[in-house]
RNA sequence: GCCGGGAUGGAGGAAUGGCAGACUCGGACGCCUCAAAAGCGUCUGCCCGAAAGGGCGUGCGGGUUCGAAUCCCGCUCCCGGCACCA
């Protein structure tokens, strides 16, 4: 040993370097022994595993929303959940259940296709390269993910199953008699018996007419929808990416809203369920709430306003000349004045007469004729942006129709206007205005000077305009005096039995936009034929696999060009998109789909896959699906035990993998109806930001604070609190950690923080606590100096066992809870309690030490490991049994109790723990300051609180 | 505007009707060291006080209770979602 390594630390002491090597070590060897592998009952993965419980485990599938493996790799907020599921499933295992922990990657997606244009590398290179490096930071962090279901939504194995799930729903129909999707050749003998009639008899339709009628039907399905255009990029854009000024975010192209033909998924037909089966899962219920937004489902009445005669020349005849509206207030309908229409309302053309009608306000003639007015104001709507609508919001525009249409109840003639506030994609695009009672409808009055009836008498003291609360119905013929609620059943009934409307039920949630003008994502299992009309591919030809080309963008074209058509990249793919094929009915010629799915796809069903992920015959072999979510009386729907992941993904992702699940298990193929039976929203790991004062992003690592001063090389800064990125120069790695202070430092730093839902501020010189935590935990079973074990068999104290016991029994608790923070919190305190007692003594009882090393190793594994090897112990940890309390070390033998005189501590007594509470009333009367402030009288209350608190009142 | 969540020391947080501030960072002082780092120990909510001790204190104002960070009523501010959805 040199001169100055002679003053070094100690040559034992935990530090980063020999965290490294203890980290490394016993990676290797859990994956050279498969400890994380976990079996399944059937098929190529049933091969049994070290630690199994074959006879009777509970199993326990726990899992993370897996990473789109990014170029810029993971920053330490990203494993904060992957820690959180670890340690889960750890416990989980030492409880003794058969725990399912996989890991994968969400690795199709726009960042590996845009460096693919502008490089010319394949997208699959850059995709694989990141995917390693993923591999590789996620292993150092020591997770138990079973390396054998990894999986990434671009390998082919992978996708050839989402191509084969597009084509279950494909070839399924909404049942509505039922309430579930079935096959879509149930739905053609339906049609061909004369079981379900359409319009055309089924005997008398072309075979082209007969397949438009069914795909009409299908849960996927092709439509004209008005999509983001942007010819500048050639593609059509999601919402977001498009400006508020209407251009694109990328590359700055005007962006035009264009119908164009697209795939759609039907997830309103199951709009229903998915609103109603929130209750059978375990999720946060903030979670449910957005869903249940979302899916917006509100309940009312359509309720038709003929369209009166005479003021029109244009006369029509039943049913164009009618107006369905649909609003959540029937009960209303005495007070409606007007209706609305909105301006892309299909029978406005219909209903738009040649001339004014006599005695029409001079206002509302806003041009020579109504139709020019009409056309004037759809134009002018047409060319705003949704966010141009919104950013009005509120300044009501409209014109008039010309038109007047009758209530139903009244036979009032109500003019009918059109106007932007009623939106076209929700109810009937139509409504009855009722300014007595909706805000909107009130300030569209006024601007326009329309009549106001109040038809709910206002509760007292009511200023306002519109009343929009309960009350008695006024004004209102035979409703007058009815509450809401019943006026509304008293309005439908009378509706029906008039033949003027019905209940009914709408929804927020519109069905799924589902194709895309890109490469990297999974082609659709279809093809078109001569007449232009999709076949699917048979299941037998699956997969399609992406073809290679070498340019991957799509064409683009003049910016200003709206009339032009997407030609998404597989579009110049000739030779795989121009194929002869046999689909059984001989060889024909066909055209590929060229559009490719979007990246919710693969996410929306990889929680199955990983239950089975190398099966090559079944997308999951329905035993495995059975034994790992198959429902259970605390799981009523099934599904995954445990799901952590950011709440970004409240709606979305969570909304379409419910939908696929639902129609996989419609169509037999699973047990569960539900994909995750226990949710839960990590926090977000945030950090501070620092700008000079040009403004420009300083490296935060470089900052110093002094006073509440931060300054970066002596120049002042400013503080920013938000993400962590690249550009913002405060981004902090696991890497970075992992070589500091090792891995299961991170990872106990990580968990200690605070509560595992709550966003925090990353704090790098605080993980040292962590460190030094695990530091004294190491010194209390090993010496520094020498390496070797320093513990006894002796017996130890009856203070630290007894913390023991309860330390157990509350990190327990707190692990059931995913209550890491306190867990840890509890750990350090016994380990301070054992240091304290026993570092000056030559060692530290056995039954101390080996339940604490047990009890760290869901947080701290590799030096749990490494520990209880050292103890002698051959095999791994990680199947033996985590500690159980003793109930009768739970107590203390004796217990300290404050004394509260009128609610402030006055004193304290120690008595006996079984003591009753008589006796420890008495102690505490007893008590020299307490009987002070008693002066001899008698209290006039006693409170024992027993095991907690005594108060006296005097 | 509507819906949801939140506010506790210098910082992260603990306590869900019973001793507010566990645990951790930071800070002060000390030990060890030639020295520094690491490590270890003591103290660390605010105010008065040399100390003993006392007073105040969980965003603000009320209330319930022997007792409230915790329950109830009324506000303020912050964060998130939705936003003309009839």
């Amino acid at each position: 040993m040199s001169e100055q390594n002679s003053t070094d630390a100690p040559a034992h002491r935990y530090t980063a370097a020999l965290a490294a090597s203890i980290e490394e070590r016993w990676q290797d060897r859990w994956e050279a022994d498969g400890t994380f592998h976990s079996p399944n009952p059937s098929g190529p993965l049933a091969a049994p595993s070290p630690g199994w419980h074959n006879d009777g485990g509970t199993p326990m599938f726990v899992m993370d929303m897996f990473p789109y493996p990014s170029g810029a790799g993971l920053h330490v907020g990203h494993p904060l959940g992957y820690i959180g599921t670890d340690v889960y499933a750890r416990y989980h295992r030492m409880l003794g259940y058969n725990v399912l922990h996989p890991m994968g990657f969400d690795s199709f997606g726009l960042p590996a296709e845009q460096y693919a244009v502008q490089t010319g590398t394949h997208p699959r290179k850059t995709t694989d390269e990141n995917i390693d490096r993923y591999k590789a930071q996620l292993r150092r962090l020591g997770f138990g993910h079973d390396s054998r279901r990894l999986l990434a939504t671009t390998d082919v194995s992978y996708y050839r199953w989402t191509q084969w799930i597009f084509l279950q729903i494909y070839n399924s129909w909404y049942d509505v008699e039922t309430g579930r999707a079935r096959p879509i050749e149930e739905l053609e003998a339906q049609f061909a018996s004369g079981a379900r009639r359409a319009a055309t008899p089924w005997d008398q339709m072309s075979r082209t007419e007969q397949r438009k009628l069914i795909d009409s039907h299908r849960l996927a399905y092709l439509s004209e929808a008005p999509v983001n255009w942007c010819p500048g990029l050639g593609t059509v854009l999601a919402n977001e990416e498009v400006t508020a000024d209407g251009r694109s975010e990328r590359g700055n192209f005007p962006v035009f809203k264009r119908r164009l033909r697209q795939w759609m998924m039907r997830i309103t037909a199951y709009a229903d369920r998915l609103a109603d089966d929130l209750d059978q899962v375990d999720w946060p219920e903030s979670i449910k709430v957005m869903q249940r937004n979302w899916i917006g489902r509100s309940t009312g009445a359509y309720i038709d306003f003929a369209i009166a005669d005479g003021a029109p020349k244009k006369r029509h005849s039943a049913p164009n000349a009618t107006i369905r509206v649909f609003t959540t207030r029937p009960d209303t309908v005495f007070g409606a004045t007007y209706l609305v229409v909105a301006p892309e309302h299909p029978l406005l053309d219909a209903i738009v007469p040649d001339e004014w009608p006599a005695d029409v306000p001079p206002a509302w003639k806003t041009a020579d004729d109504p139709s020019t007015a009409v056309a004037a104001y759809q134009a002018q709507a047409a060319a705003k942006s949704d966010i141009e609508r919104s950013a009005d919001a509120r300044k009501k525009t409209g014109v008039f129709t010309g038109s007047y249409a009758v209530n139903p109840v009244n036979g009032a003639k109500v003019p009918v206007f059109v106007a932007d506030y009623v939106l076209t994609g929700y109810g009937t695009g139509a409504i009855m205005a009722v300014p007595g009672q909706d805000e909107r409808d009130w300030e569209f009055a006024e601007v326009f000077d329309l009549p106001i009836v109040r038809t709910v008498q206002p509760s007292e003291g009511f200023d306002g305009k519109a009343f929009t609360g309960d009350g008695p119905a006024i004004n209102s013929g035979f409703l007058d005096g009815l509450g809401v609620a019943e006026a509304k059943k008293r309005i439908i009934d009378w509706l029906v039995e008039n033949d003027h409307g019905e209940a009914t039920t709408t929804y927020k949630l519109r069905d799924w936009l589902f194709s895309r003008q890109r490469y990297w994502g999974e082609p659709f299992p279809v093809l078109y034929d001569e007449d232009g009309l999709p076949v699917a591919v048979p299941e037998s030809m699956l997969p399609i696999v992406l073809p290679e080309i070498d340019d991957y963008s799509p064409r683009t074209f003049d910016p200003d060009d709206a009339d032009t058509d997407p030609e998404p990249p597989l579009a110049r793919a000739d030779e795989w998109v121009n194929v002869t094929l046999d689909l059984g009915d001989g060889p024909k010629q066909y055209r590929r789909e060229t559009n490719t799915m979007p990246q919710w796809a693969g996410s929306c069903w990889y929680e199955l896959r990983y239950l089975d992920p190398t099966d090559e015959g079944e997308f999951v072999d329905p035993a495995n699906e059975q034994y790992w979510m198959g429902p259970t009386a605390a799981k009523p729907a099934g599904g995954v035990d445990l799901y952590i992941g950011g709440v970004e993904h409240a709606v979305l992702h969570l909304l379409y993998a419910r939908f696929w699940h639902k129609v996989l298990f419609d169509r037999g193929h699973l047990r569960s109806s539900e994909p995750f039976g226990r949710l839960y929203n990590q926090g977000y790991i945030q950090a501070y930001a620092y700008t000079d004062a040009r403004g420009a992003y300083v490296p935060a690592d470089e900052v110093v604070e002094q006073d509440g001063v931060y300054t970066w090389h002596g120049q002042p800064v400013n503080r920013e609190y938000g993400k962590m990125g690249k550009s913002l120069k405060n981004v902090v790695t696991p890497d970075e950690m992992c070589a500091e202070y090792g891995a299961d430092t991170f990872r106990v730093y990580e968990m200690s923080m605070g509560p595992l839902d709550v966003s925090r501020p990353w704090e790098t010189r605080a993980v040292v606590g962590s460190m030094r935590f695990l530091q004294r935990l190491w010194r209390t079973a090993v010496d520094e100096e020498t390496g070797d074990l320093r513990v006894t068999d002796d017996e130890a104290d009856d203070a630290t066992k007894r913390l023991l016991h309860r330390t157990i029994d509350g990190v327990r608790g707190d692990l059931e809870g995913l209550r890491t923070n306190t867990a840890v919190s509890k750990l350090i305190e016994l380990t301070n309690q054992v240091t304290s007692t026993y570092s000056a003594k030559a060692a530290t009882p056995r039954e101390v030490v080996e339940p604490l090393v047990l009890m760290v190793a869901p947080f701290a594994p590799h030096l749990a490991e490494e520990l209880w090897a050292k103890l002698g112990h051959e095999e791994t940890l990680t199947y033996h049994q985590f500690p159980v309390a003793d109930p009768a070390l739970l107590t203390a033998a004796e217990i300290e109790y404050p004394v509260q005189v009128n609610g402030k501590v006055r004193g304290r007594i120690t008595v006996p723990a079984d003591a009753d509470q008589a006796a420890v009333g008495a102690a505490a009367l007893a008590e020299p300051k307490v009987a002070a402030f008693l002066g001899g009288k008698e209290p006039r209350k006693l409170i024992v609180v027993p095991g907690r608190i005594v108060t006296v009142v005097v």
